[in-house]
Order: structure tokens, then sequence, then C-alpha cells
DNA sequence: ATGAAAGCGCTAACAA
DNA sequence: TTGTTAGCGCTTTCAT
């Protein structure tokens, strides 16, 4: 019951270690078809596994990518499907998933920080960090010796992010298309004048700005001041969808502000989409969308895809700067959208 | 700039091996405290880390606690709060978390299954699971020498669920304390004939049941058979809503069904709560709401630090099996429940 | 207060 | 076709 070993194989098939060792990993040429069978069939009754940590002492590959994100919730980059992207991709690769919270404490060496960093226990990193990324954290990067990728954050290289600037634009695009011209964009999440934010934040914000801009049209900011509790937006939704100049448009910065959009443009007695059209950015599962919207969906299981092949290749190649792997959103028309009333 | 050994660091102060292991491992009261003093600050220089699988070796422990659940999106139960929770723990007792994400087709045997499973790579396993949990999975897990809790799932031991029958009952309770009387019970996710459901779906479903009876009125189930698209969910639910009869209030399975009704409401006409009061199990971060909502909020975080705390455990006395933990759901009012108007 | 020797489980290199 | 030897990095005796 205790745990097999390859000693033990070998003592009772009547073979040395090196034999069984070989045998067991496939290396079946080299030796008598009986030999083999005998192995193996020992091997399987004894239920063998193979020690992890035997073999990566010898290899010098923990065969562990280290997936690093945030405890601090606004911070983390753990969508469900990023996961699942990324998994796929290890899994092809016959790689384990290390996944380890940062705290911004752990950071200002107030706590020591997390095993995974202080050990030399994967053989990369996969950096997971959403919004103000600390500049401690950029630092203890850089000073690791093991090969690192910066997921879902914009770098000089070695990064890899979906790109939410041409996805606002062409959002923005989709709506001017429809014959809008009173377009809003609404974000009820984050302050605007933050210089740290996302790279999202503000590309989102830019891109349909310069849409709008190159359709001579003013843009139109709802929100950007910061978190708004949920139990403030549906009435302040509702005052601006009840001015004389409403827009007749909207793109909202994330699938929950959209919502409470809809929610208040029913209450206010406005149709989706015949007096009201909204399209919005999605980060997670389509399937968590409760309203089916018109939506620039994120491609989360791509980027944790393209993460994954980046540090496959940093591992051949330590020394190498990759360029950034910048992927497109995706645009699906939802029930959300029609021209404006009056056109 | 290779990897720095205890034997370099030996080398270079002119100590032993032995002698720089104890010290580096806070064994210091042994040695003289300029032998400490150097040893220590040598290691600094050379930013020495230790070789985890060199450790693990010797101590037979791998630090790394194995998170199994399934890529199949559907049972896929880890949520980021999940994960947060279960990080929190881990870390608390320095501890690595592996995550792997298992496909239904590695259980039927026609892939190989991942390496997690195949290696002695972790010390314990949490199974996280949703819905529909394979039988090979739990015949796998059994064989496993290795300690395993399940978690959001309901066994006869070694397991940590969240109260979902308890929870619905309170919530029911909650409506009819207000006075309604025609409450309904919504799920536009699952199929309830579907015997093999997560036992949420079932005790969500006879919680609300068991609360009506007690209450000598008929339960009323809308949707319930099976998964209904997002673009059909508003029209079925106008047309309930539009009934003679309509319920006053809902219980909703689901926070994304509960937001289908409040739009559906809303665009009827309904003025929620005056008109219309809306309560809904949610089983991720209370953030992620996009309307503010009487809500039953999944203890979460507290089945993530429980189920490790289980393991933990198990670590301890592998052969002693657990009895189940039930944790219970937190009760948030929201801004959708007042008393039905005809009252 | 420190060092020498042995070994954890496995595999690569070389011998036979 | 198989076995011997040696060693990965570390810690744990047991000497000194």
């Amino acid at each position: 019951m205790a745990k097999v070993t390859i000693r033990q194989i070998a003592e009772r098939v009547g073979y040395s270690m090196p034999t069984v060792s070989q045998v067991l990993n496939g290396n079946v040429d080299l030796y008598k078809e009986e030999t083999v069978k005998r192995i193996l069939s020992v091997a399987r009754t004894l239920d063998y596994r193979p020690n992890a940590a035997a073999r990566t002492m010898i290899s010098g590959r923990s065969n562990y990518i280290g997936i690093l994100t945030s405890s601090n919730p606004d911070k983390d980059s753990i969508f469900p499907r990023l996961m699942a992207g990324i998994q796929t991709e290890l899994q092809e690769n016959d790689l384990h998933m290390s996944l380890t919270h940062i705290s911004d404490k752990h950071l200002s060496r107030s706590a020591g920080l997390p095993r995974v960093v202080r050990e030399l226990s994967v053989d990369s990193f996969i950096v997971a960090y959403m919004a103000r990324i600390p500049a401690t954290l950029v630092k203890l990067i850089n000073e690791l010796r093991t090969p690192a990728i910066w997921i879902n954050s914009k770098h000089h290289g070695d990064c890899v992010y979906a790109d939410d600037y041409a996805a606002s634009r062409t959002a923005t695009q989709q709506l001017l298309a429809l014959g809008h011209r009173r377009i809003a964009f609404v974000n009820y999440c984050s302050d605007v004048s933050d210089g740290r934010l996302h790279y999202s934040v503000i590309d989102r914000h830019i891109g349909y700005r310069s849409a709008m801009e190159a359709a001579g049209l003013p843009p139109r900011l709802i929100g950007g001041t910061g978190h708004l509790p949920l139990s403030e937006r549906i009435a302040f939704t509702r005052a601006w969808l009840e001015l004389e100049d409403r827009p007749t448009a909207i793109l909202a910065h994330a699938s929950t502000a959209a919502i409470a959009v809809a929610y208040a443009a029913a209450a206010s007695g406005l149709v989706i989409p015949d007096d009201f059209s909204i399209a919005t950015f999605h980060d997670a599962d389509a399937d968590d969308m409760a309203l089916c919207l018109a939506t620039m969906q994120s491609p989360i299981a791509e980027l944790g895809k393209a993460a994954v092949a980046q540090t496959l290749t940093k591992l051949d190649k330590p020394l190498q700067g990759l360029s950034p792997v910048v992927l497109p959103y995706l645009w699906q028309t939802g029930e959300s959208l029609a021209p404006p009333r009056h056109c």
C-alpha cells in the first residue's frame, strides 16, 4: 500500500532499475518482448506511478506553469474561460498549472511572498493582472530568473492581450452604420481620470471617441467617475434616458452596466431595440449574459491559449524577447440593435 | 546566472552543505552568530532559491494541493471567488494550488488522464464538479491513494457543500412573510426531470416547495424544462407575467434568470418591487450582479476555505473518514422586495 | 559548532 | 539485451 517505486518493480521482475525505467518510459525497442511484457504487467499490478519530484530533479523541469494573479478581486483576471483556454493548451503539452493569488500586502514586503515565487518550483510564469499593476510586481517579475509572459496587459514584449481599441472602434462604427448619431459611451465601473487604469478601460474609451470623431460627431461619456453602486444605477440611468436629447444608442464598457441600462430603459418605457440600441463589451462567458445584447466578446480563451504558446517558446529561447500578441474581439449581433426612430 | 545551489553557497563561505542547509532553514541556534550571518549574507547575494523538487523527494510532500474540475463549462465549478477562498487558506499554510480541468473524454479512457492524476505530484485533491459527476470520476477518486475532498457536491463524507435546501426554504419564507401568496420558482437553466442534476438544483426546488406546502400554498414552477435560450426568455417571461393570476413574487434559481425576469417585468410595465418582488440565488461575486436584487448568496469563499481545512485534516489522518461540512447561504435584502399590492 | 556519509526515486552514460 | 555507476539538490543521521 506504500508508494511503489521502480526499485520495487525491478526486484519483483528480476531486472535492474534502469531497464525498468527505460521500458516504463516507452523505450521498448531496446528490450526483448518478453521483458517488456513482464515489466509492464508488474507495473500495472502494483499501480506504479512515477515520482514527479525525482523526475524534476533530473530534468530540471517541474512541468508546472505558474499563473500569477491578484488576490484583490478587482485586479483578479482569472475568468473561468481564460482558465479553460490555458488548461486546454497546457494539457496539449502535458503540463500542470500552478495558480497563485498575490496580495498587494505580499508585494509591499509586509508579508512573505508566496512559495511559488520564493522557490524554484515552476518552469515559467503567466502573469494575469487586471488594473493597476503594482510597480513592485513588475520589478519582481523582471528580477525573476524564471521566464514570464504577461496576459491581459500591455508591455513592450512578452505579453498577450486583446485589441480593445479596435473592438471599441468597430462597435461604435456598427452603431453609426445603423444611422445613430447620438451615441454615448457608458462606464459605471471606473474613474476614467485615474491614470493607472487597466489599458482596456482607456482603449475602449478612446476607440469609441476616435470612431465618433472620425464621423464628425461629439463623443459623449456617461459615468466614468468611478464605481457607481448598484443601488444608484437605475435612478441615475433613468435620469439621462429621459433627457430631451438622450442618446439613441449606447456602447457599454461592461455587461453589468449594459444590463442596468437595459432594465432602466424598459422601466422608462423605452422599447429595445426600437427606441434605443445597446451594444456592450463582455469579458466572461457568453452564457453569463442575462440578456441577448449586441456584444464585443473578449477572446479570453484564445488569450489563454496564446499565453501558454508564448510561454513554451520562451522556455525554448529564454533570452529572446517576444513581440506582443494582440488578439481581436468577436462581434455578436444579439437583439438589441436597430436604426434610430427618426431617421 | 545558473541556478544557485546549497553546494555553491557552502563552497563560497567555506562551510559544509549540511551547515548551510540548517542555517537556511532557520536552525540558527546550533551555530555561531558569525557563521549564520555569513551564510545568510552569501545566500542573499547569490539570490539562492531552494529547489522544491529536492525537498519534495526527501519529505514526500510536494506542498501542492490539486484542484480537479471539469473542462465542460457547465460542470466547471471554479468560480473566481471559490478560488480566492481556497487560495487564502492554502497560503495560510504555505501550500501551492495545482489546477486541472478534466474532460469527459479523459474519463472515458479515449484520452490519457492528465498528468496530476497519473503521477504522484500533489499531496491531496479537492474535486470541484458541478452537475452530473461521471461515475468514472468517482471511481477514479476512490481508487487514488491520494486523499480527496469533494467540494460543491454531496457525498457520504469527505465533502464540503452549501445548504441549498435551507437557503431555498428561507428565501421562500421571506417572501411569505411579506404577505405574498402567489410565489413561483423560476428555473431557465435546468431540466428538473433530469435525475443526474447537481444537488443544488434539486434542493433549491424542494426547499421552495416544502416552504410553500408548509404554508398551505400550491407551489408553482416556471421553466424547469431545460436551458431556455436567451433570445426566447423575455417573450416567454412576459407571457406568464401578463397572465390574470400571475405570481406577485418569484424566487429565481439563478441570477441570470432573475435579471431576465426583472427586465421583462419592466418591459411589461410592472414596477419592481411595488408590483412584483424578486428574490434569487447567486453563486458568484455579489459584484457580478447587474441589478440590486434580494439574493441568497452562496458561501463560495467559505466553501473553499473549508475544503482546504478538511484536506489538511485528511493529510494528517488519511484513513479517517470526515463528516460532510455544510455551510449556510447568506441572505441579502437588495431592493427588489415589497409586500404584494392587494393585501 | 561543524562535517562526513548516506539516501530520497529516478535516469543518463557507459560497460558488459 | 541488460547491468553498473554515478549524480540531480537537499536533508538527516551520526561523528568529531
